[in-house]
DNA sequence: CTGAAAGCGCTTACAG
DNA sequence: CTGAAAGCGCTTACAG
């Protein structure tokens, strides 16, 4: 900036004005200061220096549970992407991807990107309990609004009622004489582990979605007088569709099953299949349910819960703008919807 | 971290040391350093001191054509993203997401994110040719590599042989015995328009890949003396399914079609969509090609040219990461392969 | 409307 | 191993 004011013969502060505040400029002098700069290929005011002098960055960032990959596999997290793009594109507004694997060690320390990435404010979307990068993110001191987590107690949230939604889904499929119901979820904790679920680690569960949206399985099968015996819970280890085919598999070796509850339409989509390959029809061998509505979920007349999910990522974005700019935060809970279609249909008979 | 420094008696130039360079300073110093600066609140250095300083952001901006919506409704493209982050994770560096809206007009101007955006370099996918974000970028002097666009005649590109492969596919098809051949490209020009594309459209594209499978395809044309005229082009101004829907259905408007070349896997599946509802059996009816290999062409049995969309991000994320570390850019062009699958078959005898 | 000046938070070469 | 100092590029309050 000061070899364009050298060049312009004006004062360097004549520049910075030129790009910020034309108005305390004539035009003419503006015009010629922007004309020596564009010649000098000087773009603009360094966003460094701009960042370090308003203490503005002009970014949020998007924590994602293990690797950018796996975010993108998601339809669910694809779409909510999709919203808080829209809202930081109207506000200028860049979105900065922040990967954060559970193994890294690097999440801690000070050459990371959490500690390092300059932004104004964080999305935590679906980071489980506990999760080291949460910690790390807090300690900034920057805004931070969960989607879809916890919210450890202080922080502003955008979700959905997943546990009242689960249990009315279940209680959907038990309403149509279902007794044995098997249940699939994502991942309770994020150890990478996968199969039947223990007692003890659903207890231990992590992952505040899926252990909710089961609490709502349980809730409903209380209610309906199906014990804690009788439903298999198979847990998939990932969210990807090779590790939800597998639970599915590992699931439906139990012949009795009459019906599935899958915490997510990728589960339920791998259910389908695996059924499928099985020779199983649905609905009538096997009713099948799913989560979230992704746009397969209707070209597959799956029965599930219809959430917002761009506006779930809108109002997430639009809550932490809000608050960077230092307006108070509010929890957001979004309607959800149960939406049945041709995959639940009740048991055939014996 | 002046303040740290007072509150632990040291100089500020120790709280530095004790961040970044450990060495040079005792283990017990360094420790002490790090609890103050903890009981403070002190997260670490303050990355626009940092990067003012180093002249390092550690973040890469990916610019994308249009809204993040359209780069996330687009399966092949959220491969590509997929390659890019595994790398930028590996290599500690956070990606930014650049949306570029055609017609904005903070594209060009200070206050946009394109100008402002605190990045080490740029990554440009699919970018049309012309595009005013291009220039901008450009004017910044910031390392670019160019993903699937026009390398401005300068810039490091990784790309796939478009025009060769898309000839190679219709080949294929006009080699089954076509003749009635009609075709489907995303989009041409970047203004929205739709419907049958003209000489003068063709002429004036922009988008070079739509461009040059489309030239790939004439080629073939050419070779198998397929007349201009006995061809259709149909343009869907989009890249979604509703706007690959349209154009497959206006395109199957002519009956006498016997074959469909699409320039991507979206258009592909729209058209056996669209031609399912028309009645028309795949490949009995009517031969469908795509272009890309996303996971659902697989899934649908479509022949098409399978092109290593993730390793296309990695490479174009290593080669700008090694630009930005002042090494010397290289081109890259990777191999495609044609996928014959069972959505060709030799058109029915009359 | 213009210019001189302070200071945002940091890293590192330098002298001790 | 430690401290004092310069300077990265910018914005804005202030005095004229």
């Amino acid at each position: 900036m000061n070899d364009i004011a050298r060049a312009a013969g004006v004062s360097q502060a004549a520049v910075s004005y030129a790009y910020n505040q034309p108005h305390k400029l004539s035009a003419a002098r503006r015009e010629h200061i922007l004309t020596v700069a564009a010649e000098l290929g000087y773009a603009g005011p360094n966003p460094a220096g701009r960042t370090l002098r308003t203490g503005r960055v002009g970014a949020i960032g998007l924590l994602i549970t293990d690797t950018l990959g796996y975010a993108f596999d998601d339809p669910a997290a694809v779409q909510l992407l999709k919203g808080i793009s829209e809202v930081g594109e109207f506000a200028e507004v860049a979105l900065t991807l922040l990967p954060c694997p559970l193994e890294s060690p690097r999440l801690t320390e000070g050459g990371g990107v959490l500690v390092r990435g300059a932004v104004d404010g964080f999305l935590a979307y679906a980071m489980p309990d506990g999760h080291p990068g949460m910690a790390t993110v807090v300690a900034r001191g920057l805004p931070i609004v969960v989607i879809d987590g916890s919210d450890l107690g202080h922080l502003p949230r955008v979700g959905i009622p997943d546990r009242k939604a689960a249990r009315e889904i279940a209680a959907h499929v038990l309403g149509l004489g279902h007794r044995r119901v098997g249940v699939l979820v994502d991942r309770l904790v994020p150890d990478g582990a996968a199969g039947p679920v223990t007692p003890a680690r659903e207890r231990a569960a992590r992952d505040l979605v899926n252990k909710e949206r089961l609490a709502g399985y349980r809730s409903a099968f209380r209610s309906a007088g199906v014990s804690r015996r009788e439903t298999t819970v198979i847990e998939a280890g990932g969210f990807d569709y090779a590790a939800s085919r597998a639970a599915a598999a590992a699931l439906l070796r139990d012949r009795s099953l009459t019906a599935v509850l899958a915490a997510t339409d990728v589960l339920a989509l791998a259910t389908i299949d695996a059924a499928t390959e099985l020779g199983l029809r649905v609905p009538r061998d096997l009713s099948v349910t799913g989560f979230d509505d992704i746009a397969e979920a209707a070209k597959a007349d799956l029965t599930t819960v219809r959430q917002p999910l761009v506006e779930k990522g809108r109002q997430a974005a639009r809550l932490l703008l809000d608050v960077i700019a230092g307006e108070q935060a509010t929890a957001v809970t979004l309607p959800t919807e149960l939406v049945v279609r041709g995959s639940t249909a009740p048991p055939r008979r014996r």
